[in-house]
DNA sequence: TGGTGTGAACGGATTCACAGCC
DNA sequence: GGCTGTGAATCCGTTCACACCA
């Protein structure tokens, strides 16, 4: 469509490359459409409106055609969109179809659950290695993983080419080990250490906080007046 | 809501009750100037500027101020917030005062990890209860508490008094376990099975998506072009 | 003087509503 | 007729800048 102005088309990008900057909340929202499209494919639907789409992804049609349509058309007027060209589309958005490499450092109890977490491999996610500094854990088969000494763990990830790392350890050494983690290269850290931590411009850093999570819920049960159960 | 114009003020709140409404994000936030009020408090300051507070929250100042005032005036021009009274004034206002009693469905590495972390029962939060399915699981003793069948999850639930639930199942019988934690009378539940939930109205559901996290990494790293590691 | 509290400006994201295409 | 794609309007959240106060 030969849009004349307004929000500043790329111009003339080849291919369907496109989507230069997506807005945070369309990324999260973006994974959730993959998770829909491969859903309704695998139960035989090769097309889906985007009322269907967004039904399946738990969000309203509106914003999820304003999504789509930040990555270009790729819906058909009066049909919808086809589940599999769009599954593919996504993904190639998302840096998906490069294989990532997942170190996770910490194989307490969160560390182990996530190193078999089927969730990871099934979307081009490997996990290559998992570490610990607690000797009664070094060497212990963790799902087919063997946990290495954290104390070598630069030379591993290098050797694994690590370029993703999970941490899973206690909030004390956590600033300590994203260091390491930098300094050896890795730019991208998952973090489930209840802690802030500084990191460099130009890595990325994502925080999942367990008690914040149920700390939210509390507030908005307290505001409902809800302290015990609700017989309905 | 008959909202007349302008910012809408609370119309001669009594008391330091106020803060009808605070943003999800504001939230998110108040959890981090907590955990970062208590620190400081337990390094013995006493006192702390919006600048000092906000630094130890990871957030800018400006926010900060912002955040708070919605709470009411508890700072001093030219001094700052008390610690102690400012964490006591989030604390309630985020109803963690309340006794918070939580169920972990689910005993699989992901629920013992969560029946394990020490940053819930540091907050106001008590895990009463843990459930699986398989045979293998229940009876057995996890961080002190015994694994129950959830065939009896009415009935524990009711027991324990729970009125906070968290699901660490497998996506495929998520839905129906959320109805059966809905129908018993739970209003609070957060949950890590990787799909889309139905709750009614009134229940208040937060996602934790494991798999969304990484999406997003590799969605940035692919943008900053980082498919390897990064030597400096 | 130093630092809070807050209107006002700004920017980003969501919703609305409909033109345009199949 | 049905559904996408998208301007316009709206809502929400953040940043700015400064009046005001201890």
């Amino acid at each position: 469509m030969p849009r004349s102005k307004g929000p500043a088309q790329p111009p003339a990008e080849t291919g369907p490359a496109a989507a230069r900057h997506l807005p945070e909340a369309t990324l999260v929202r973006l994974t959730q459409y993959l998770r829909a499209l491969t859903e309704l494919r695998d139960a035989g639907r090769s097309s889906a409106s985007s009322e269907v789409l967004a039904e399946a992804a738990g969000v309203n049609s509106a914003i999820l055609r304003k999504d789509l349509s930040l990555l270009g058309s790729y819906g058909t007027r009066g049909v919808g969109y086809e589940t599999e060209v769009l599954a593919q589309r996504i993904t190639e958005c998302l840096g998906l179809t490069h294989e990532w490499r997942v170190s996770i450092i910490g194989a307490g109890n969160l560390g182990r659950a996530l190193s078999g977490y089927g969730g990871f491999r099934n979307r081009g996610f490997s996990v290559v290695a998992l570490f610990d500094a607690s000797p009664d854990l070094i060497g212990r088969d963790v799902n087919g993983l063997r946990v290495a000494n954290v104390a070598f763990l630069e030379d591993v990830l290098t050797f694994t080419r690590t370029n993703m790392a999970v941490l899973a350890v206690p909030g004390p050494v956590a600033q300590e080990l994203a260091d390491r983690l930098v300094r050896i290269g890795v730019r991208s850290i998952l973090s489930f250490a209840p802690v802030v931590l500084q990191v460099p411009e130009g890595v990325t850093l994502r925080k999942v906080d367990l008690a914040t999570e149920l700390q939210i819920l509390a507030y908005h049960a307290q505001q409902a007046g809800q302290t015990g159960l609700q017989r309905p």
